[in-house]
DNA sequence: ACAAAAGTGTTTATAATACACCCATGA
DNA sequence: TCATGGGTGTATTATAAACACTTTTGT
């Protein structure tokens, strides 16, 4: 893009998006059994860290505008996220964090006002697999990370509570919805679904309960067993069987109606 | 606030609101047994029907303004509203009804630029007990009713929608959340309690298990019995343990957390 | 042979479901 | 007294939870 200036809020037109709307994405990834958080690091002095978020195309449904912001922000393209709350308290940004993202970056008075403005912002959520991500920030940001939950940094304006809500809602429906189709690699053990389920939920699960648990939900193709690995017995490898994965992504969902 | 942008259309300040935003309610009330929803009726010629809705305060909270708007439109005044969904198709509302709207109220230029702004609605719902209600519809409304689900009319724009996902959202948390203490009088039989279930549910359910499964909850006050009553042995009647009632939605919020 | 982790089995407790029985009441 | 609906009991099945036993594998 503008390779002559080093910030890109600089060249967009206030003009195309709708005024006091943007969306943030809590994106959850999976790797080595841990649960992860991604975030941007703002180019500004100081340690800024935000959710990937962006604005509202005027023409732009708002859950697409979630999936495109992603997607520029990040480099991350899905076809999908799950919008869980939208924030509309009045002071939910914090000023003096504001000011100082204006001053770093050469503002007009419009700018000046976009920003200065109130705005309500949807959140949306995904799970994925972090192999398959590859990560590009974009020019308004100086990094891009994978954070642990438990090491995430401080985040602006209320991103934290964000999180928080983002992580209750994938809890709460872990419960009555299959998990892991877009989170693990095409095979994987049980061992690995079951630290996935353990690093969401933030508790230890009883192993052979939840082995038995699974395979009766007959949404697995378990293939060979793998031949790698430490002193023990080699685990099968399963994979999803999507068809049935899908139905019962339906079935449950239609049966909450 | 603006004492004269109170209630009507014509005389609201458009400059004091967030364009683009909106929040709709869908109210459930319980009586005799049936599950209704609350809808107002345009004051234009036609019958166009609505969820009571409204636009958001520069200087107000998403949620309080849920609050306000509900109160301006119907009379309903309740200190919290639950919020379901953000709604952000682009073409979620349908502008042949908007520009008959238009044209039955005295319209300037800068309404017309208002009303013709795309808007991003969020939706609150909400758990009523009608006989509580006293409803007042305000300027803009013609009327204010009382709808069975099966009968609901139309409704403009992607109100149906809404109610149908503000449905399914009730029926999800009544498997883990206590409900009915602002839905039913004081005093109730298990039978009333049953049918709200029911109602909310769709679908019928064994009376003795309903009453043992309820009882174990011991969010429960058991009265004398009831005089009154037809050909047949008097049922209890009960009271919700308010304090152990708010235990329970405690205890049940932070079990998914 | 042994430790480590996988696979599977057993036991117990709890919850869901279906339905049966008796009781109180007004007509 | 009898039909009606209320309160309660029981038997069956399903699910959850805790934990034990056996198997495979590399060292």
């Amino acid at each position: 893009m503008q390779e002559k200036t080093k910030n890109s809020l600089i060249h967009f037109d206030v003009n195309n998006f709708v005024s006091g709307q943007s969306v943030d994405c809590v994106i959850f990834g999976f790797e080595n059994g841990e649960l992860k958080i991604l975030a941007l690091k703002w180019k500004v002095p100081g340690e800024f860290w935000a959710l990937p978020g962006g604005f509202v195309f005027k023409d732009e449904d708002l859950d697409k505008a979630a999936i495109r912001v992603l997607k520029e922000r990040t480099g991350i393209d899905i076809p999908f996220l799950e919008q869980f709350k939208t924030f509309g308290k009045v002071d939910r940004r914090d000023n003096d964090i504001l000011v100082k993202n204006l001053k770093s970056i050469e503002v007009n008075k419009k700018m000046v006002d976009w920003f200065g403005n109130r705005f309500i912002s949807t959140g949306y959520l995904s799970l994925v697999d972090i192999r398959k991500c590859s990560l590009t920030a974009d020019l308004s940001s100086e990094a891009i990370e994978w954070f642990n939950l438990e090491d995430l940094p401080d985040l602006i304006y209320d991103h934290k509570e964000m999180v928080k809500t983002a992580l209750k809602y994938v809890q709460n429906q872990i419960n009555y919805l299959p998990i892991g189709l877009n989170l693990l690699p095409e095979k994987f053990t049980m061992k690995e679904l079951q630290m996935l389920y353990e690093s969401i939920l933030g508790r230890k699960l009883d192993r052979g309960n939840f082995q038995r648990k699974m395979l009766k939900l007959e949404i697995f193709i378990r293939h060979e067993k793998q031949l790698e690995g430490g002193a023990h017995k080699a685990p099968y490898l399963y994979s999803f069987d999507k068809e049935k994965y899908q139905e019962l992504l339906d079935k449950a969902i239609g049966f909450v109606s």
